[in-house]
DNA sequence: GACCATATCGCAACAGGTTGCGTTTACGGC
DNA sequence: GCCGTAAACGCAACCTGTTGCGATATGGTC
């Protein structure tokens, strides 16, 4: 199928290299996995895992669960993606991470926030002196009350 | 049943209370919570969900798993236990948090620290600063790489 | 001691993810 | 263009919780 004519995975440039970086470790480049870059390539900030399987089947029915969490695995090793937990313990994904970042949960109203990893610095630097734990700042997730939800129940 | 000499219910006075405390509320006190609260009186440190059911199960084979989760819910609200997430969003159940405190899960062996408050109050204070965000300190969990595992890591 | 309102229980189904295993298929070599 | 191997797939079962609902039983009241 040397068809002429771009076929219709209008991927960005920042996907492009995917693909040979995963045939480059021995790993395979699967209508599958096109898919799934394809639906990543669509989104930017969170996504949880079920957002990410409907999206999907949107594009090819046919999607399984199964290898949807096999493969954000497999981009998660090649660092296209990274993920965390929310404050219900659920994962969140989040496509390519380009600044270092974690993330703050409201408990109320379940908002979503990224906190640079300058803002965790503190934290991460003192766990690091005091105790050699080198804090995985992409994953670090953080719950807890908003301004906003803050004032309402104070205001209660 | 007022049958003198003491019932096997052999509780810890710092859960003595806890009966009267779910009375206080209008809520019951059932065989059920007894038998979570007599596994929890006798563990310290931290337990999963699944380690629960099955400790109330050696003492009550008829123990079902909703109940136990509601339960804790419960027990939660009246503050004599916490829960967070393990580094894989899993439930970590923690009894008696005399001070107040989060966790660190290395992501190789495994372990789980504690880290008291004031280990993150630069963190903490930062956030509610910053952002007017305050913090569930007892429900902060850090994913990262204990000294030991970084050393052996390095080491490889 | 019996009564009643309702909190709690237990079951069964569901939800988000993970895993084992047999089958399919990408893709390097001939 | 065909082959062989191992990566990846898809299914079904499992795991950790959660939820809806009818049945049960706590505990305050008479």
């Amino acid at each position: 199928m040397t068809v002429p004519g771009s076929p219709p995975v209008a991927t960005d440039p920042a996907w492009a290299g995917v693909r040979d970086r995963l045939r480059a470790r021995g790993l395979r480049w699967t209508p599958q996995r096109r898919t799934l870059i394809e639906v990543l390539s669509r989104t930017d900030g969170h996504v949880t895992g079920v957002e990410l399987v409907e999206r999907c089947r949107e594009l090819d029915p046919s999607t399984t669960p199964s290898t949807v969490y096999r493969t954000l695995d497999v981009l998660e090793e090649l660092g296209v993606l990274s993920h965390s937990h929310g404050a219900d313990g659920r994962e969140e994904f989040h496509v390519l991470p380009g600044v270092l970042h974690g993330h703050l949960h409201c408990i109320d109203c379940g908002t979503t926030w990224e906190i640079p990893a300058d803002e965790a610095a503190a934290l991460v630097t003192s766990l690091e002196r005091r105790r050699g734990f080198a804090v995985d700042v992409t994953h670090l997730s953080i719950a807890g009350r908003c301004a906003g939800c803050s004032a309402a129940f104070e205001g209660d």
